[in-house]
DNA sequence: TCTTGACCTTCCAGTTACTGGAATGCCTAT
DNA sequence: ATAGGCATTCCAGTAACTGGAAGGTCAAGA
């Protein structure tokens, strides 16, 4: 199968596909005669893993590791969901960090009365510094 | 005053100074006569406004703009909060996808004993792609 | 006077995870 | 023969810094 094949079954870019081999997330497939990547039922398989994993935020660092930790048949599960919950806590932060930006712009938003004057207490905190943060 | 007592006085590291003068975001100061970056108070104040606008998430261009908002003592409130808005929408969509995430990987966490067993639920989903995503 | 140290300068490279584009090669059908 | 649709590689750009190298400036101390 070759790299258009596999991207059309997976759903990844082909040049996502060659970025993943090229900093070594995805192993060498085999080559034509020509030069064409040549990918097998496996390689499907890991490819779609990674964009699971990626599409729960894991770094393309992390999905390395679990994908090392799926093809090994003998890891612990404990090594998995410790790096899935060292995901979660940086999920967590993360949403922390949003909320507090959410909750003191929302606040802003609802002073500011939005015409065509130019009083505004979203400009007026952002100057002075007043709020918390 | 120079760029290390700008930085101290602000909290902005020189390297981010300098980078916010170099994208535009911050105009170019005075230079002394060996060359060095010469700051005045209103660059202060401006330096604040940016570093207040950064950490409530917004991108160095929309801090530009809110900038030029600030600056223009003409302009109308109705556009400041409308970058507000546009910006808090942007900050809902990172939380509703981070949450989704979130979701999935507790529950797959929960699910997983985490042991020395090699069985385990995380890997699963992430081969089999069953659960919603 | 010389030197040391803390400043300052510019420029280049690396980070994350791609994405776009250029120049080129392969393969099949008309 | 040529046109198209694939494939290849390499280079560059994105966002917002951050680190480091090589070198200039300036005030204080021996």
């Amino acid at each position: 199968m070759r790299i258009g094949q596999i991207a059309e079954r997976s759903g990844v870019p082909t040049k996502t596909i060659r970025y993943y081999e090229s900093v070594g997330l995805l192993p060498r497939p085999d080559r034509t005669a020509s030069g064409y990547r040549d990918y097998d039922e496996p390689a499907l398989q890991r490819l779609r893993f990674v964009q699971r994993a990626r599409s729960l935020g894991f770094s393309v660092r992390e999905c390395a590791n679990l994908l090392a930790l799926y093809e090994d048949k003998k890891r612990a599960s404990a090594e998995v969901k410790g790096l899935a919950r060292e995901h979660v806590a940086q999920i967590d932060a993360k949403m922390a960090e949003l909320r507090s930006m959410r909750c003191t712009l929302g606040e802003l938003i609802d002073k500011c009365h939005g015409d065509e004057r130019p009083d505004c207490p979203i400009l007026d905190d952002l100057a002075e510094g007043s709020g918390r943060r």
